[in-house]
DNA sequence: TGATTTCCACTACAATTTGTAGTGGGAGGT
DNA sequence: ACCTCCCACTACAAATTGTAGTGGAAATCA
């Protein structure tokens, strides 16, 4: 199923995620396969919050294929599919080439302009880069 | 209120609206002002639909600040507060901005990486933009 | 062994979003 | 006075996400 919406509302994880969700991620990115107990308890540092709850969102996201499941006797330990640079290079590549197919070359104009106020150095590296695509297609 | 939500699997308007909501902003981009009744209509021409779902969604459409309402004696007159053309512009732009903000560098390169398979006008047109920039910047 | 704790499956409910549609009221024509 | 048209209000359904209860089975403890 994976992820199907992206938010403009929201930074990072929650960008993909509810808020409970991106927490959960976030902690299994760090800790990678743990324990729903593992989880819940991580999660009521910041405020209380339900064995069950935590257990029936980590079971969602196994379903939804962002987490894999996995029994150690009678114990579940839950691990993310991916990697959070995975994700990220995923989720970002395909919003990309999204955003290319719909808007196609305002999006270029766009990113220019957002940089222009920024990052010279990442103008270079794309004048480079559409040098070593010029010589390629000749 | 505003869009809040890019769709990965939709395109076009699908990307921002449901389907319904989709269908009659593609009305109301095209015809401009128009009653609830037209609209109506109009989407009938390709299957049944009642009137107060038409309704519904146009005011909710009102009230999400997409379209504007005026009436005409007792007669309700709906119009986009953009232009469809203004409506891709912002959202491609905030989009945009939005991934970089999110993904930085990861998304130049994903897209030069999808731009290479396909349209060389394209680049051609970035370039042009960054010796502009660069003549910018000195 | 019997009681208690731990973990999970199953189920259910609430809020939100989007599509759907009924009821009823007021305005205008016949 | 009646009928039709348009709209306001209301309600319900599916999907998504957060929330949590009940109960069963396994492990632990007394």
């Amino acid at each position: 199923m994976k992820i199907k919406n992206f938010k403009y509302d929201e930074v990072g994880l929650n960008r993909f995620f509810g808020p409970l969700e991106a927490n959960i991620m976030e902690y299994l990115w760090d800790k990678d396969e743990q324990s729903i107990k593992a989880v819940q308890q991580s999660l009521e540092l910041d405020k209380p919050i339900n064995f069950n709850t935590v257990m029936t969102v980590m079971n969602r996201l196994v379903e939804k294929g962002i987490l894999e499941k996995r029994s150690e006797g009678r114990l579940s330990l839950f691990r993310p599919v991916q990697s959070k640079e995975e994700f990220f290079e995923e989720q970002s590549k395909k919003l990309t080439e999204n955003l290319l197919d719909e808007f196609g070359g305002a999006v270029i104009s766009h990113m220019l302009d957002a940089m222009k106020d920024a990052d010279q150095g990442l103008i270079e590296k794309l004048e480079q880069k559409i040098q070593s695509l010029k010589k390629d297609k000749l």
